[in-house]
DNA sequence: CGATGTTTTGATTGTACTCAAGAGAAGTGG
DNA sequence: CCACTTCTCTTGAGTACAATCAAAACATCG
């Protein structure tokens, strides 16, 4: 059982040099819908969006992605990823060959593991976000997508009660099956409620509480 | 390389005899939100359906599962379940037990591959999902929706054009996040379409091609 | 058989989408 | 550095779609 709470998000530094990092600007890919898989990728700095791009063009966003997270989980079952990530901001990732991601040396169980619980994670973190695009009003959503980025800004160290968003109001919107109007005026009421104060991509939490909790 | 496309879904019967099977009727639960992780399962036979409860009451429907999938993944990373999983017709589970999953004989990786690819197309399979949840109209996620079905259960060895749907109008509207009453709509309007054919649960598909395609 | 749950259909209401315009930010090249 | 373009964000007005409320037919089950 002491196995299962194993939570290494990130390779120990004694066997960092068996992977490659690779450093990405605002707007580059990862990887590419379609792509052939490559190997998994452990974000080091900065934040990604995955999404799906239809054949009429428009893309759907069914992930933000943070330091810690792993990438291209997707792709390990047909050898293909099934979505495109992209970088929002200037980021640092580092890179798991597939080729490794079995043939590693028996006696270190680290990366097995590891990428184990990380896809779990994964796995947990999608009915967190089945919650989220479920609810019945377009600003609970908002709420509680606001909500949910101030726990992931918190785990990770930072305020939980004023951060910066990376993403625009559009990504927001295809995240959480909404128009970019719908989450601009979800904002515009959640300031005016006095439960949070926006500028922009600056959220300020007045009362995580009442964010928490809020039900229109 | 060769190991990714390892596909063995249900475990190989010569070792069955470490894994204790599990029998549920209709509507009983294989496991509760909360409930401490206890192990995974993989369906034999029957269908099941994943819901999450709020504290309101109601449930939110995050995925229909059917012989052959793996259930039980999301309870992995925190050591509890998630999601509350329950089987929508008699159905049969095999229980890989927690205490297996890492403890398994070194010599014998076909359960750690096993787990690890199916949470991979678990993975895969939430992507989809996302692509038939948000799209804009409701008939249309309907009819990915019974699409979707159609494919699950050729895959199986089943008609694809002919089916009977293990879930209630409601089970299916939590899921596509629309009302019982929408589905119902959407599906006497394809019908009137000429595209499908409706009675209960019983669906018959006149023609795959225009479901597919069909954007309203 | 009565009781309960599922499904269909109709009428009305409300929410979010669409279309549109303008202000503000960010990025580019001369 | 500034003019220029482009993108983001806000706000408003009208519309379309799905939710809600309601009722009845049909199935299922004890």
């Amino acid at each position: 059982m002491e196995l299962l709470r194993y939570k290494p998000k990130i390779p120990p530094a004694s066997r960092a040099h068996l992977f490659r990092r690779r450093r990405l600007r605002a707007g580059q890919p990862l990887y590419m819908m379609e792509q052939q898989f490559s190997g998994l990728y452990v974000i080091r700095r900065g934040c990604f969006k995955s999404v799906i791009r239809k054949s009429c063009g428009d893309e759907h966003v069914i992930s933000f992605s943070m330091r810690g997270d792993l990438l291209g989980t997707d792709g390990i079952c047909k050898d293909i990823y099934r979505c495109e990530s992209v970088a929002l901001c200037d980021s640092d990732v580092i890179r798991v060959p597939s080729d490794d991601i079995f043939a590693m040396d028996r006696n270190s169980d680290d990366v097995e593991r590891m990428l184990y619980w990380a896809t779990s994670t994964e796995m947990s973190r999608e009915i967190a976000a089945y919650a989220l695009t479920h609810s019945s009003k377009s600003e609970v959503r908002v709420a509680r997508f606001l909500a949910s980025q101030s726990g992931r800004f918190f785990e990770l160290g930072f305020s939980p009660l004023r951060f910066t968003l990376a993403m625009t109001r559009r990504e927001i919107g295809s995240y959480l099956n909404v128009t970019l109007e719908t989450v601009s005026r979800a904002l515009t009421s959640l300031s005016r409620c006095g439960i949070i104060d926006v500028s922009l991509r600056e959220i300020t939490i007045l009362s995580l509480e009442d964010l928490s909790n809020y039900e229109g």
